[in-house]
DNA sequence: CTCTCTAATTGAACATGTTCAAAATAACAT
DNA sequence: ATGTTATTTTGAACATGTTCAATTAGAGAG
């Protein structure tokens, strides 16, 4: 096997692969995408499809893998353009977007398992820890920069706290049917000074009781 | 077509594939089950079972409908017991996690499409709103009868914002590995804790410029 | 160059949800 | 009773994601 400094013959036919069907895919939607197709688009036989890939929805999850690096990037690169928090919570979530925003046909075909805790790929699974953690470490940095002062208990949770804020969004997102999903731009807006107001109350001493339920509810969820 | 008192031969046979089908996915889940295993179980053709159900997905939205008709009737039932507010609250969740329980393995499949727009058995598909709807009224009287005091704009909306949360936390009990599902109960119990109180600080003077915040998001969500 | 072993490729076969045209049955009008 | 229409039943056919045994190509050893 040679490892050339491009890429193998190997990892070519992989990417013609996956190429061909995220064409067809942003062409068609996820769901009218024929594999056969997929591989007839890609010039190799059907089985060859899964000999690269898994499953169909593999695809989908690589092209996640591919844009996450992308974005991550991104944002490392637009963050420190920004000094309050709700400007750089947004500059987080306008990257998400604009990055979606041409393969919203498809995205949808992961997020419709996020609720089935058999698969795989869903957002909530062991097999996508790393894309979560990686999510979250943005959202820390993006807190963290801000000079936004956050009590030392809910420190610890608010980055996966944030990362749920982003599923919501993007869930939301897939659903708005409005033109140019208008909508999900007000609710973006809206729901930033509601998060970016919970975070700046949540130090003072009155917010102690509420703060204290909140993480037993956290605790609660993300495993005792 | 006759109509007599108890059931149509028609309504037989579509009792039958329902009870096979129920039968077998409570037995092997809803994935290992079979269309044609249904339909030879409930001694019908394998055609019969589609004439009586649009899919196999239909069959366990036709288990939730006759499920609800009973929960509806039990928390009925039930709520007068109850004086306060959290105990009214957890009665309805009570009634529900019961009658889900025997169901757990299956009742995935629906949840598996909560996230999918195009589903109509999506639980905020416009083909489930009826469903929707009639848990709402029931956590309308669940506060109403409690004498807790709601701010007259937070009114309109804590219906649909307490099934939303309930979703979320019928969604964490399918996700919840740990025996007897404890998890759940422990978060139901800390969560409630928190929605109460949050609706009880809701009236305070402080609370009017995050209550207006969290409408203003809530209205963005349900549509301008 | 030939042999051997691994990686890559192929397409037929399979499983299963779904559709559909035809057949059987029931209901009804005359 | 007979013809007519509506309901129910049937199973073969279809579509498509997935598997797999067989084949081919490639790389390295001798």
């Amino acid at each position: 096997m040679k490892e050339a400094a491009g890429k193998s013959k190997s990892e070519e036919t992989r990417g013609r692969i996956l190429t061909a069907a995220l064409h067809l895919f942003r062409e068609n939607g996820f769901d009218q995408t024929t594999m056969r197709e997929v591989a007839r688009e890609a010039g190799v036989a059907l089985g060859s499809a899964y000999y690269y890939f898994e499953s169909k929805e593999t695809i989908v999850m690589a092209f996640y893998h591919q844009a996450q690096d992308a974005m991550v990037a991104r944002i490392e690169q637009d963050l420190p353009k920004q000094k309050g928090l709700k400007s750089r919570l947004r500059t987080i979530l306008d990257v998400k977007f604009q990055h979606f925003e041409p393969n919203r046909k498809f995205l949808g075909a992961l997020l419709a398992h996020t609720a089935d805790p058999k698969n795989p790929l869903s957002p909530f699974s062991e097999q996508t820890r790393d894309l979560r953690d990686k999510d979250a470490a943005q959202f820390a940095q993006a807190v963290e920069g801000s000079g936004t002062k956050v009590p030392d208990d809910l420190k610890e949770h608010l980055p996966h706290l944030l990362w749920m804020f982003q599923m919501g969004l993007i869930l939301f997102w897939m659903y708005d049917r409005s033109p140019g999903q208008r909508r999900t731009l007000v609710l973006v807006d809206k729901s930033l000074d509601l998060v970016v107001s919970l975070i700046k109350f949540s130090g003072l001493p009155l917010m102690k009781p509420v703060r204290r339920t909140v993480l037993e509810v956290v605790r609660a969820v993300s495993g005792d």
